[in-house]
DNA sequence: CGTACCATCTGTAGCGACTACAGATGCAAG
DNA sequence: CTTGCATCTGTAGTCGCTACAGATGGTACG
């Protein structure tokens, strides 16, 4: 396999290649500062360092598990100051859990009450189609 | 559909409080032309009849169980050209509840991970917190 | 060395589905 | 007629990207 770093590092589609994050994504974490501005090419092109790919690797995962920008702000603040309190950052994970679970239940319920409208429909091209009603009818 | 509609009709206010959608929200839908332009008064304000009442409730059940913003136009379309497919209603209530099944099959995943993690976590001020070395291992 | 050609650059605008103003009027009660 | 809430229009912001356009950078090949 070819090695990707040149001598100044990895430029961004390398970055992108590597984490499965776009390009563009990337300079808009740049632009909202959850990534730092790498170093240039003598042309102008992006240049980054290994520990700035695993940073970028660190927030994709985070999103992937659902933190949201800000989230993933705070928890990278607490490493950029050497002071990662592992209180904080379970607390963060526990509050985040609950948000989770509580989607999943309020998905369960929409699943029930569509389940349920769907088990009512003939799907005939009759005029009056359940599903329909349903939604239209008076409280 | 019944024809109930009183003499003055409803202004934008007694809509939002009776369907519970957001005055600002409403105006929207009207933009987006997925409710019709009402009359007005003399002076300008909107004035909507109980036909339009009920079709603001069906748009607000719609969203509430999930329904994106197309799908809905696509149901409402039927409704107006009186051609209500109900096999058409069916198919979309069944994709639209595969995809709710598979956001519940998703969150649950995210659900054991982040489980996982903080079970991880011994909360303490530790300088290597479980979770940040989690999220910052390479692959 | 020139040329072809992909990679990358900046800047801006769009997405979905609202929400939040500002500043100007409408309208009904007292 | 005043008071004061309701409503008006228009625009811009939210989140987390994504999609251009049009201009350069960098590199492999002849």
């Amino acid at each position: 396999m070819a090695d990707i770093t040149n001598a100044r590092g990895y430029p961004i589609g390398a970055m992108s290649r590597e984490t499965g994050v776009n390009i563009e994504t990337i300079r808009y974490y740049e632009r909202i500062e959850l990534m730092p501005q790498p170093d240039r090419t003598a042309g102008g092109n992006r240049q980054y360092t290994h520990d700035q790919l695993k940073r970028l690797s660190f927030i994709k995962r985070s999103r992937e598990l659902g933190f949201s920008i800000d989230e993933i702000r705070a928890m990278l603040t607490m490493v950029d100051q050497d002071g990662v309190s592992c209180g904080e950052v379970h607390a963060m994970t526990m509050e985040h859990l609950g948000s989770v679970k509580e989607k999943i239940r309020h998905l369960k319920k929409l699943e029930r009450a569509l389940t349920g409208m769907a088990a009512e429909c003939a799907k005939g091209d009759v005029p009056d189609c359940p599903i329909i009603e349903t939604l239209f009818d008076e409280r």
